[in-house]
DNA sequence: CCCCTTCCATACGCTACCGTATGTTCTCGG
DNA sequence: CCGAGAACATACGGTAGCGTATGGAAGGGG
């Protein structure tokens, strides 16, 4: 079976969710594809070159997904609820996201990081103007509720089991004058 | 110099705060200190046990210092707040707690993580309460201000610059009935 | 002072992964 | 149907860290 950078990349991203970074590394992607490492180096030069076009794949693929889908919702109230739920759902089993947080030293995933946090920011901010609040207001708003999300993943991961039902109160707190 | 147990998990926890958990690893460890591996080996049987001795140090030492400087305020706002920007503060300049969240997956850090968020979410459920907060809200407020500060944390590292201005409309946030 | 234990250095083999070099097979356009 | 380029395999050398084995130094109790 002959392979080409997109089956690379969509291998290295399911390796990405399951075994986190560590797990790109390309011999044993190799393995597991019933290939040899001959194949991938002839895609890409090196590692990281594969690593940055796994993670520049996830960025184009999930983040504006997520949003188009939430802006489906009609009130803001739903908007927020939805997002929180379905990107805390996808966090559960082994995620990319989870990956790339715990991995955020590193320096090809960083500026990913960072240009899809802003981004997502940039959407909580105007969602919560939405509720009401004047600019700067909206803008701390948004931050507290990417860091709660970003909590909220984080625990999930270190302490299953305890994260469920916060869900309504977050929202009610979040969206309190 | 001779170098005791202590001596090696000393090593090891300023290792851990600045390079993360790959960064503790036996050889570069000895070579910092100045002596060989076998050094390491006399005190522990293999780099988990160091790793072990390393984080359950770590816990006794930080776990439950936090908790009695933040007894020492008087009303429960100074405490939330001083117990926030206390917290904060210590993640800012590489700190053992982001490389232990980092490397959540870890078996040996699993627990460790586990019993101090634990300890932690009963600290501020009691706060919570001294708000005027019934039980089961009570927990839902403290489970909401662990994931904020877990997420402004990790928001340091991967976004560093954004995060300050957030801490007082976090605090009026929290506390609002 | 000497011996026994503690502590440590040196040397070794092993695994996992990286990256390179070179040869082989597949595929498709002419 | 054949030759060239793309896709891949194989083999190699290199690095970093783990863990083991064994001998040497160091220091305190007898």
């Amino acid at each position: 079976m002959r392979r080409n950078r997109d089956d690379w990349t969509e291998i290295a991203l399911r390796a990405l969710a399951e075994g986190g970074l560590s797990a790109v590394a390309i011999e044993p992607l190799a393995a597991r594809a019933g290939a040899t490492k001959g194949s991938v180096y002839h895609h890409f030069p090196n590692r990281d070159a594969l690593l940055q076009a796994t993670v520049e794949r996830w960025e184009r693929e999930h983040t504006e997904k997520v949003i188009e889908l939430v802006e489906s919702e009609r009130t803001p109230e739903d908007k927020l609820r939805t997002l929180f739920a379905m990107v805390l759902d996808r966090t559960r089993k082994g995620s990319v996201e989870m990956a790339l947080l715990a991995g955020a030293g590193n320096e090809v995933i960083a500026p990913v990081l960072q240009r899809v946090t802003e981004k997502r920011l940039g959407y909580l901010t105007d969602l919560f103007r939405q509720f009401g609040f004047g600019k700067a207001q909206a803008r701390k708003r948004a931050l507290i509720a990417f860091s709660l999300y970003l909590g909220q993943a984080q625990m999930w991961v270190s302490l299953p089991g305890l994260v469920e039902p916060v869900l309504d109160e977050a929202v009610r707190v979040l969206t309190a004058k």
